[in-house]
DNA sequence: TAAGGTAGTATCCTTTTTTATACTGTTATG
DNA sequence: CATAACAGTATAAAAAAGGATACTACCTTA
């Protein structure tokens, strides 16, 4: 049992996952992992996501304490994101995930080539 | 860019996250790790979870290969729920997620009461 | 006969998430 | 003057996720 912004959470994984769930936040983060973007190269990092998304996103982290947001005061504008802390620390975590997957899409990769020698027609993208 | 089951992903997080994101799954991977389960004795686990949802979420696992299922041909019907390997690696990771979590509300938490003694009015994001 | 446990489906509905589109205001460029 | 880049907002709509309820089929117990 766990509480954080007034929520309860029976397991710390919820939380874990109201801070960095949903399609966007740990790709955001991953990203900025590498280097501080500016809110145009973060969109052109992730080109499949919306303006209004990526804000979102982008407040909710802020919000968190995982990422940080430093405005130029300048015109045109500069809004810089970079990764707190807090947002550092999950960095090896997520390089974990990252990792897990391509292991884990060459492993079912292997065993389907393993299946696809009995098979006569094998590449098309039937979909 | 990897591949699997003809999406194309830039980049394996996002991957990683069509496997084990979403509200439930890692919720469910997470619990299955300590025990094999019975369908019943999981709903009781995740009590906010529906029957559908339940059953969605384990189905998608298990053509993902991260959850076995074995069905007990007997009345009443018995179905077991457990990880394959494939889950099972996943579990140290989850771990890591899991204490992260906690870590990060701790540390929350802790600054929050350092904040409170000296604050008035000063917590005011405004914008 | 009725209720309860098992593991679900089926249907409809609501909520949340995500997308699409248009728009703001400023400066610089051509 | 028109266009583009910047960092967004506003609004509406579509899509996905999630929830509520009722239902199936079988057996056991009362």
């Amino acid at each position: 049992m766990i509480q954080y912004k007034n929520i309860q959470y029976q397991c710390s994984m919820e939380l874990t996952l109201d801070l960095i769930g949903g399609k966007w936040k740990s790709l955001i983060l991953w990203h900025l992992g590498e280097n501080t973007l500016r809110f145009s190269e973060l969109k052109r990092t992730l080109p499949q996501i919306t303006q209004k998304m990526l804000t979102q996103q982008l407040r909710d982290l802020e919000a968190d304490g995982l990422v940080h947001r430093y405005i130029y005061t300048q015109i045109p504008p500069k809004v810089e994101y970079s990764l707190t802390e807090a947002g550092k620390s999950l960095l090896p975590i997520l390089a974990t995930l990252c990792q897990w997957g391509l292991n884990y899409a060459n492993d079912v990769e292997t065993s389907t080539k393993d299946l696809l020698c009995h098979q006569s027609e094998s590449s098309s993208l039937s979909q």
